[in-house]
DNA sequence: ATTAAATTTGTAATCGTTTTTCCTGAATTT
DNA sequence: AAATTCAGGAAAAACGATTACAAATTTAAT
């Protein structure tokens, strides 16, 4: 705003050159032993201690400009206010903070059109790497951020063949072992809620439940799975509830945690009682699960670990350690049954 | 990365100067009809449809470097997974994404030099604005950023008597509101979780609740405050509800959604019956409010309101249409009581 | 003392835009 | 025909930092 003091005004204040400036703010230590600037202490106590007094902040567009580096990451996701998100970007920003990093955001709700304003904001931003959850139809979008030779990491999906590193969970083995829970339970008649969107973490988590259920002697597998449209979903939830408990099913698996809320919820208001006359095993963790009795059981994503694992990969490629390629990084989900410990709450 | 598509290329290519090239990509309108940069039709096709063979992206370094605005804006919060701040985080997400803004995120945990580092970093990566909910211990930092003559929004507290405008919620009445729903359903003797932490919000919060039991007639108000640190607060809330318990207290108001949802499942494990044994009104929104019979009211602040307010003032001091200053604008909360449905008890 | 080597510091180019100033030639006016 | 406009465009100076290279100075070596 107000003319801000530049290392030009350090330069002639301490009576040298603007290059030992930067040079002392930078306190470059030789990399390799080899030659490099050195400073004479006197000196550099001088710089050091003008800087201080005129409280010179370096200014971050010359030199991401000069360094071709802005130290930001870009984060894509469905919805920041969705706890599952949110806890993810918070884990984020703390491990981007670690490595003198900060961290944007975007929220797609699972628009490709905004996904698309997103990214372009991002990549105007000059963002250094971008953790992206890819939205139906992206494709497009995602083709600028390879061509922009800016490194992508793939989130919570796959549902692209790009040359790319993909964390995910394993979908299939996740809700494999929903069921599971919900055979152990003693539901016989199972059925799934899911979306209609063709994500890969949704289709595989169907396919996941229809892997186990065909186990279990069933052949109407994919009869048993409702999908429903994402957008304005509730009404629809409604429906489908009403729909599944008119024909006596006694156990219900989710595809997602809002699906799992919003069920639980529409199951209470019909006054139907959850593990009683309907069991259910929630997706992704939730404060309702524990208000149970017994409290109802869910598939959880290891977050940290997905978290830790993807921003490696950006930072890896942003130092250029590693070169982009194709591959997928499968997380095992965990099943929880007991209340979490009082370790929840502290960070 | 590699070589990225520059106005220099643009202009080599169409051959033209870079400053047409510029000025065509700005398109730059005569501001007061006066004499301005004046281009061919022919030409700036031209250099538009180079441009556009090339997949030129401008260089936001630069840009920001020649015009000293970065259009990124800081939000500081106190955690980004918390829902409250998510659904905050994501209105103004949407918001700035309108005045071709981004958002930076940062969570502070309520600590202090959480609170500078993110400062620090924010201010090094040349934010436009910030908008912070201090925490206690924040002065100096806070200072940083007016002395950087970072335009600064205060939201949700305003517990720094410094030239900003803080935009809040009207805590003393919302807690006023919060009681007089308790007193409503029949509880008579009420108390209060809160926090020990001395922000502003906190504190309204309680002298609204004093406010309105003195008024009701009881003389041991403040007595009537329990008070847990904010940090591994799932132990002290645990033997604060054991306390209240045990004294047959009939009402329960909180400080915070943290408090409020941590308290209920406590009690809920305790198996004592909400809304029955103990009558509860709930602070902010919440999924597991309706789950019960009747469902838990609550008071619920503007968010959108808060957000467009706050966004609005950061904007408008960005361009300098407004100086900044010492101002409050406070927000009417709302309290909202669902209908009760025929759903039985959760337990 | 003289020269070589080592240490400290300055010069200037560069990063990609924006923006002010100025130049050219043609059209219009007088 | 000379003077005046004006459209269309080029040149160059910032913006603030980084960094290769050269220059100056000191120290060491003979």
């Amino acid at each position: 705003m107000t003319k801000n003091v530049t290392i030009k005004d350090i330069a002639a204040e301490a009576g040298v050159s603007i290059a030992l400036v930067s040079f002392v703010m930078n306190n470059r230590t030789e990399p390799d032993g080899r030659k490099k600037y050195r400073v004479s202490e006197a000196t550099r106590d001088k710089i050091l201690e003008v800087a201080r007094r005129l409280e010179y902040q370096p200014n971050p567009a010359a030199r991401t400009l000069r360094k071709g580096k802005s130290r930001v990451i870009g984060a894509v996701f469905s919805d920041i206010s969705n706890v599952f998100y949110g806890e993810i970007a918070r884990e984020m920003e703390d491990l981007a903070f670690r490595h003198g990093y900060t961290v944007l955001i975007g929220s797609t709700d699972e628009l490709p059109e905004k996904l698309d304003n997103i990214v372009n904001s991002f990549i105007d931003k000059g963002v250094d790497g971008f953790i992206v959850v890819p939205c139906e139809g992206s494709e497009k979008s995602i083709g600028r951020i390879l061509r922009s030779n800016i490194p992508l990491v793939f989130l919570d999906r796959r549902n692209m063949d790009l040359p790319a590193p993909k964390v995910v969970l394993d979908n299939r083995d996740a809700m494999r072992n929903a069921v599971r829970l919900l055979e152990e339970s003693g539901a016989r008649d199972i059925e799934m809620l899911s979306f209609t969107m063709r994500v890969s973490s949704i289709v595989e988590r169907e396919e996941g439940f229809m892997s186990r259920m065909s186990e279990l002697g069933f052949t109407d597998c994919d009869r048993r799975i409702h999908r429903i449209p994402f957008h304005n979903q509730m009404g629809y939830v409604q429906n489908a509830i009403a729909d599944i408990c008119s024909r006596g099913v006694d156990g219900l698996v989710f595809a997602t945690n809002y699906l799992t809320i919003s069920s639980i919820k529409v199951l209470n208001t019909m006054g139907i009682r959850i593990q009683d006359d309907i069991k259910v095993v929630g997706f992704d963790n939730s404060d309702v699960y524990e208000l149970f009795n017994p409290p109802i059981p869910y598939v959880r994503q290891p977050i940290p670990s997905m978290c830790r694992i993807a921003m490696d990969y950006v930072f890896r490629l942003i130092d250029g350690e590693i070169k982009q390629e194709s591959q997928i990084i499968t997380l095992d989900s965990e099943t929880v049954m007991s209340m979490p410990s009082d370790s929840h709450f502290v960070r």
